[in-house]
DNA sequence: GCAGTACCTTACTTCAAAGTGGGTACTTCC
DNA sequence: GGAAGTACCCACTTTGAAGTAAGGTACTGC
């Protein structure tokens, strides 16, 4: 018998080593190639699409606009549009958000920090198999 | 006249904002679907290829062997090898790797407690927007 | 002597992620 | 009046990540 029997509620149900657990989703949607980048880059305040577009190096527009709406759906980001002319829409991060942008902010930063060390590694790596093959 | 001029050499030179700095593919290696995974079960100590296996819902042999590859390759996980019969191969985290591992194990934890958030998340996007179709 | 175990590798296939190029509707700038 | 800026959407194509299936080795146990 386990913890949550009785009721068919969700208490401690949420596992990421189980291959159909919603946290495994969730945790795609912001370890994404491009929401790592928005959420970072909305960390440090309101962004407009094209704002995010220039900061956002390599990023297309469409990428940048599913990446918005798997974030915004997901109520990481609240998107605010006015309606104006020229269209004018700002982006935000939501407490819920900003929990997570924390998160992949110090992961950027730490990848950042760690490149010479990692391109060390490799270079070691490769080194030593390439010394296997030729032995 | 930027900081690093003078000499050729890397100083404070990784933007994860940039399209072709290194600092992307690192960031694209820990946060990977199985990356994650891997790093944060190898967090509790040392494991065998076929533990991660059992461990780690859903993953293929074929892309287990190719994420700790991967994940060797770039310095943060350690790969011994006893020549036994059967094979028996042990896999670590480096320092390097416990760094990280401890980074995504928080996202993953956090994924975890945040499911119910983003479920609730997701209904209000679907019917505000369902909403906005039949109107 | 055949199944089973452990740790992979390789080949083949599939499918979703991502890039490309176009269009919209409206305004301001030159 | 033509180009540029804004915030997208849509259709199409390409790429690459991932799944499936099979093979391979060197044994042990049945």
């Amino acid at each position: 018998m386990s913890v949550s029997d009785e009721v068919g509620d969700v208490r401690r149900a949420a596992d990421v080593n189980a291959a159909d657990c919603p946290s495994r989703l969730v945790l795609e949607h912001v370890t994404s190639r491009w929401g790592v980048l928005v959420l970072a880059e909305l960390l440090d305040g309101m962004r407009r699409f094209s704002e995010l577009r220039r900061a956002i190096g390599g990023v297309s527009e469409k990428m940048l606009a599913q990446t918005l709406q798997t974030l915004e759906r997901d109520g990481f980001v609240h998107r605010e549009a006015h309606p104006v002319i020229p269209p004018r829409v700002e982006y935000t991060l939501t407490p819920l958000g900003e929990e997570a942008a924390r998160q992949v902010w110090g992961l950027a930063r730490w990848a950042e920090d760690r490149v010479p060390s990692v391109l060390a590694a490799r270079e070691d790596y490769d080194r030593a198999k390439a010394g296997r093959v030729h032995a």
